[in-house]
RNA sequence: GCUGGCGUAGCUCAACUGGUAGAGCAGCGGAUUUGUAAUCCGCAGGUUACGGGUUCGAGUCCCAUCGCCAGCUCCA
């Protein structure tokens, strides 16, 4: 076997032939051995690889050095053994379980800890990480066999490296890495010395259940990062702190939108401003629901406790209602529309003929959160959607889900979300319904998302209790994910309903009801549309569209005309009456994220008109107040991202030159 | 729910090892009449989240409750 050649094809264009065990860091020499000295890992056809590994096969190859991005996660998975050798150092007995599998920016390592880790700790903890650092230890790959790694952990008393062990299948090739004295379970790969691990930092600690289970022991976590220099490890807490910059919750604060009472936890109160927003990105589903022909219902928000039971709600989603007995009847607040509008279409006989028939729904639902799991905007226990329920025969799904993607796209265009990403979520295991309906339901959104040829990611067993889903996710800030836009197939609820068409043929068909949601949660898509414009609204969402600001009290009467005629047109704007210079009442304005500030003085005063300054953007001269009325008319028809118009293209390349050394 | 941390004026934060709560901004009043990112002066504002306890004395120490933050788990 060892007698096999491999061609690799280095960057540089060549192709060269190898013995097939040759590893990366034997081919890093081959070049040069600054290179090989250099060298964290290898890369072959884009994966890493590690460079004491045999290679074994052709492809296109390169040596990673730390100047590579690519290598931060080899430093940090490197890191990550480094804190594990630590804590055993500092800690004798410590067991430990094991890292983390994503390192794009992050390491993490699980012990069985008597306590929690403090500050202290973390600190004593880094500086021992800095000695090992320091002390250049060779990272050593071993491939052994069951046995050999048994023995190795039996004798370190790592008695849950054993049941890890016992989790890596028959016949996978074991390996292990040792640098000084300790050794851990691992794939690598890793750097050559731990003196390659340019800067690191250790972030914070917490709890974590063994193998991610709630019911198993929960273990103590330690986080940190690393990266091949100081500083791309300042960038990245620079970059954490710009995230907090624009939370959410803080922005909600400091621009008067909602806020938050411990007497109604995790419930928000849309202050008046809030409540503007708030009723505009409804303003614009309503308006959305008319075009794609629907009929918006009002449903109740209490339910005896067997509508639940019928629906199957009881038994599948119980852990997240709110129950209360009235009068000796079980009652519960609505967690979901569905069942609301199920019972409407059960009211009377249906045709063939009016298929689809789509009920739009904003209803108020209530759903317990666990204390630990609320969050902001994002996650809360009282919200609305933008939920719709469509009902049709079988052959009309196509047509709907398709006419759904524009739909979805349509309206994330119009905030300038990035290209979501798409999910395909099959049966879980929590779910009601014949299996046989599942599979002709997952079979049939699958054949929807393949028709449309719109990449996806399949997420086996995250389906609704009821139904496979198609969700589509965006990414907030802090790159986490979320979860905006639904589709859900259910043959389930229909059956459940009893619900019923009469067909062409007059035989009865059993209507498919398709659930979704575009903004998904009102509250969630608020919190993280906020976040995405750090409080810039776009003018058509802004609270305030313009402000008014008169150089002195002179101009109170003219500002209060220009408000007054703003006001007329249908436009949202103050006058900002305080005895502050000038200056002051811009500051305000621009801190305040009004889109428009227009300012009265003498000249404006006469001329009937206002000197507009544009948010960020500064003084635009002044214009007429018909030009100012038409434009952001149209500006808030159009629902622009942009609150005024650019102006020609001669001035911003002007502008853009300014800026330049 | 679990692990860890936090809770002082509307906001941001002070108050040495326990010695009896203070500043800036915001608010209010007055003066000022202002031309593109902070005018000046004054006033008011707190049972230190809540309830117990230790102590001569608690914002500070201990216990319990509530809420918030991060993570785990869960999720629109």
């Amino acid at each position: 076997m060892s007698a096999e050649k491999i061609t690799l094809t280095l960057p540089d264009g060549s192709a060269r032939d190898f013995p097939a065990d040759a590893t990366p860091i034997e081919v890093a020499r081959t070049v040069g051995e600054r290179l090989a000295k250099a060298a964290v890992a290898g890369e072959l056809d884009g994966t890493i690889v590690d460079l004491r590994a045999p290679i074994r096969r052709s492809g296109k190859f390169r040596v990673l050095t730390p100047k590579d991005p690519e290598a931060g996660v080899v430093i940090r998975h490197s890191a990550e053994h480094v804190l594990a050798d630590a804590v055993e150092r500092l800690f004798p007995g410590t067991i430990i379980d094991a890292g983390r599998q994503d390192h794009s920016e992050k390491f993490q390592y699980d012990f069985r800890f008597p306590r929690g880790f403090t500050s202290e700790d973390l600190e004593k903890i880094e500086q021992e990480m800095a000695r090992i650092v320091q002390e250049g230890r060779p990272f050593e790959r071993k491939v052994v066999t069951r046995p050999q790694a048994v023995e190795i952990f039996k004798n370190r008393k790592e008695e849950i490296k054993l049941v890890r062990l016992e989790d890596i299948p028959e016949g996978d090739v074991i390996t292990v890495f040792q640098h000084g004295k300790f050794v851990d379970l691992c794939r690598g790969p890793h750097v050559q010395r731990t003196d390659q691990i340019g800067a690191f930092k250790l972030i914070e600690t917490s709890g974590a259940y063994f193998k991610g289970d709630e019911r198993n022991e929960m273990l103590q976590r330690i986080y940190g990062t690393a990266f091949a220099t100081k500083e791309e490890l300042d960038a990245y807490f620079a970059k954490i702190e710009e995230a907090r910059r624009r939370d959410h919750r803080r922005l909600g604060r400091e621009l008067d939108l909602f806020s938050f009472s411990s007497l109604a936890p995790a419930s928000p109160f849309f202050h008046p401003k809030g409540a503007i927003v708030y009723n505009q990105l409804v303003a614009l589903m309503r308006e959305l629901c008319r075009e794609y022909g629907y009929d918006e219902v009002v449903t109740p928000q209490l339910f005896d406790v067997e509508l639940w039971k019928r629906s199957g709600h009881y038994e599948a989603y119980r852990e997240n209602m709110f129950f209360s007995d009235v009068e000796g009847r079980e009652f519960s607040m609505k967690p979901m529309n569905c069942p609301a509008a199920c019972l409407i279409y059960a009211t009377r006989g249906h045709s063939y003929r009016e298929l689809p028939l789509r009920f739009a729904d904003f209803g108020r639902l209530h759903r317990y959160e666990r204390s630990g799991v609320v969050q902001g905007l994002t996650r809360v226990r009282t919200f609305a959607q933008d939920d719709a329920h469509i009902f049709c025969t079988p052959g009309q799904i196509g047509r709907e889900v398709d006419s759904l993607f524009d739909l979805m796209f349509r309206v994330y265009a119009i905030f300038g979300f990035e290209a979501p990403v798409v999910y395909f979520s099959t049966r879980p295991e929590k779910a009601i319904g014949d299996p046989k309906l599942w599979e002709t339901a997952e079979a049939t959104l699958e054949r929807c998302l393949k028709e449309r040829g719109v990449e996806y990611v399949a997420n086996p067993g995250e389906g609704a209790f009821y139904g496979p889903k198609i969700d589509f996710v965006v990414h907030d800030a802090i790159g986490r994910e979320w979860q905006l836009g639904t589709i859900q197939l259910d043959f389930t609820l229909p059956a459940r309903f009893e619900l019923a068409y009469a067909a062409e043929d007059g035989s009865e068909g059993r209507p498919v009801l398709i659930h979704r949601a575009v903004l998904g949660s009102i509250e969630r898509f608020f919190g993280v549309m906020l976040e995405h414009f750090v409080g810039d609204l776009p003018l058509w969402l802004a609270p305030e569209q313009a402000r008014v600001l008169p150089v002195s009290d002179k101009f109170l009467v003219a500002a209060r005309t220009v408000r007054a005629r703003l006001a007329a047109d249908g436009l949202r704007a103050e006058v900002d009456e305080r005895s502050e210079k000038l200056g002051a009442k811009i500051r305000d304005g621009e801190l305040g994220k009004v889109p428009i500030l227009l300012i009265v003085g003498a000249r404006e005063a006469e001329a009937g008109g206002a000197s507009v300054r544009v948010r960020h953007r500064g003084d635009l001269g002044s214009k007429t107040i018909d030009e100012i009325v038409a434009t952001m008319t149209t500006t808030t028809k159009q629902r622009a991202l942009n609150p005024w118009p650019e102006e020609d293209k001669e001035e911003g390349r002007g502008k853009k030159e300014e800026g330049r050394p």
